[in-house]
DNA sequence: TACATATTTGAAAGCGCTTTGGAAGCCGTG
DNA sequence: CACGGCTTCCAAAGCGCTTTCAAATATGTA
């Protein structure tokens, strides 16, 4: 079933039932109505490519896969897809996907743009100094950046948090309940989420005249072992800190699983907040202990990304090209007063 | 730069430069080689969406991107996923993703299929008895499964390991060196190949007339920690196994923790012998105790896998239906003969 | 009533490629 | 020389949609 035959079916030309069909004002609300329903009753649906061709959109969102170890395929990348897919099904579009060398992402995402498969790219883990960006610009495709890349000049549009705001509020927060000594357990140092959230960590420390003893900071994958291991690994350190920061709940079950074995208490012995992406399967609230965290969802901010890129090729609507979302400070059980020395 | 300028400025026919183009054979060398000269020279690129007009095929595979929880996002996902983009890149194929609500997956591949974007679709995680295959069926639409379903007819073009062979003869070998008494750390049991490798378990051990107990058998996610979880529970059964099987390295990963833990010595008092799918990140052979493992590598799958697919689109090229590989058991460290009771 | 202005529809021209159905030129053969 | 058979090329007809331009009808105004 193609429009030609469907158009004859109504006894209206292809004009008008494309128009109907594409909610273009000037159709009496009676024919769209007719149109609607035949199709409805044909199952009928327009041929993509032959749509494509007509009017240059692809109806499709190129990003390429992160490959490389530490961020390939983590709970948080599926998260965050979740969201784009579920804002992209609601407007039929839909992701072509290039899995990639981690060498090579810069032509990876040049094949994806040149394919003319796609008519907006997304990229994300983003790096201080981030070498994608420079291509990007030459590119003359719509692009979203998530997260930002410190370094690089801020002249690209991006969706980020702010990182260093969120950890900057923690800190403070645990530096007012009487916490001096501290540990940081991050994502890989050469992600720009993780720089700016030590860099937060760090600007609240200096308020108080104190420093962040680089013993006591990990920069790893976001697993949970890593987050038992270097949990493990700081509670041996002589002096051990009182105040935890994890750059993601998924660490945090891995820690806090550490600071139990270690029979310490959490919220009284050692305070922990964690930064919660919001993910489906680990809720900050069913640990054991509560935890507090710095809260922004992963999966709005997906959604959010496939808004703006979809508007862009739909409409050519232009939105903010910068969105820097505030996170939220939750507090819970697992943040105390500072233990008597 | 299209079609039509690049014909001119050749002075031929858009018939012949397509021609040329695409590998037909009446055209003369010398003329195909001055097209081919020109392509690289102007760097044009054919069009796809006028080509999959034209041709009615996409040049994409359709997949639903698993997001249920178990096995959603994981370490082996990827690792296919990337012998599925090689090989695709190879050809200049390139995935279409649709990330679905995992009680909806039927709903996502059909309409997959019905959005004409692309020409073949494929599936994995199959379930026992799973509902897709049906559906599949009906859609007059290439596909190939990775993997089998248990319970249905198995009609359906698939490519699978022997799960239950090296299931087999991994318990055999240890059965061989005197082991009796077997734990089996597992996939989710609804899974396919989890339940094929219980059975190849559970066959080999009733030629020697035993059966395996269910209490040292666990179903989860396959996770290092999970595997850690359940190894440490089955070693504190009274009558604790002497001999393990791991339905993954990950698994293993976790196993070998909580033996360690347990102070017990792996290839003497306690052996193990993993599946190995040849994850990059994960060596057997790597191991403190090299691994015994049941090898056959998941990135060679997802290769083959795309071939299969990308002929029979390309050429409507036949390839056998059914592909069941063997697995190869290669004998390390962590396989000895059976302590004395 | 006559004319201007909305409102609604359609014919036809692409979008950039593939492919069908010839046709031109060349060769060898009888 | 005439003819069939190759080889090599081309004109033109789609593929199924969108969109421009124009026409037809309906509505309002003087």
């Amino acid at each position: 079933m193609n429009l030609k035959q469907l158009s004859q079916m109504l006894g209206l030309s292809q004009t008008t039932v494309s128009r109907a069909l594409n909610g273009y004002p000037e159709v009496n609300r009676e024919t769209r109505e007719r149109v609607l329903k035949a199709v409805r009753e044909t199952g009928y649906r327009p041929n993509k490519a032959a749509q494509r061709l007509a009017t240059g959109k692809a109806g499709s969102i190129g990003l390429v896969m992160p490959t490389s170890p530490g961020n390939s395929s983590d709970v948080h990348f599926s998260e965050f897809l979740t969201g784009l897919g579920e804002e992209a099904l609601r407007h039929d579009f839909h992701f072509v996907l290039t899995p990639a060398d981690p060498n090579d992402e810069v032509g990876a995402l040049k094949r994806l743009a040149a394919s003319g498969n796609v008519d907006a790219l997304f990229v994300n883990y983003m790096r201080g100094h981030d070498p994608r960006l420079e291509m990007l610009k030459t590119l003359s495709m719509p692009f979203l950046v998530h997260g930002r890349s410190i370094g690089s000049e801020p002249d690209y549009p991006y969706l980020d948090i702010d990182n260093e705001a969120a950890f900057y509020d923690a800190t403070k927060l645990l530096l007012q309940l009487g916490h001096r000594r501290f540990a940081l357990l991050n994502g890989p140092i050469y992600l720009d989420f993780a720089i700016r959230r030590k860099n937060g960590v760090e600007a609240a420390l200096a308020v108080w005249g104190l420093a962040l003893d680089e013993a006591r900071v990990s920069h790893t994958a976001m697993t949970d072992e890593q987050g038992l291991f270097e949990m493990e690994r700081i509670l041996q350190l002589e002096q051990r800190p009182t105040a935890v920061l994890c750059s993601s709940t998924v660490l945090a079950l891995g820690a806090v699983r550490a600071i139990n074995q270690a029979k310490l208490k959490l919220g009284e012995d050692i305070s922990l907040i964690a930064h919660d992406d919001v993910l489906t399967l680990l809720k900050p609230e069913s640990f054991t202990v509560p935890l507090t965290t710095t809260r922004s969802s992963l999966r709005a901010a997906g959604i959010r990304i496939a808004e703006r890129l979809i508007g862009e090729i739909k409409h050519s609507e232009t939105f903010p090209a910068q969105e820097l979302w505030k996170t939220e400070l939750i507090v819970r059980a697992s943040t105390g007063v500072a233990p008597a020395d």
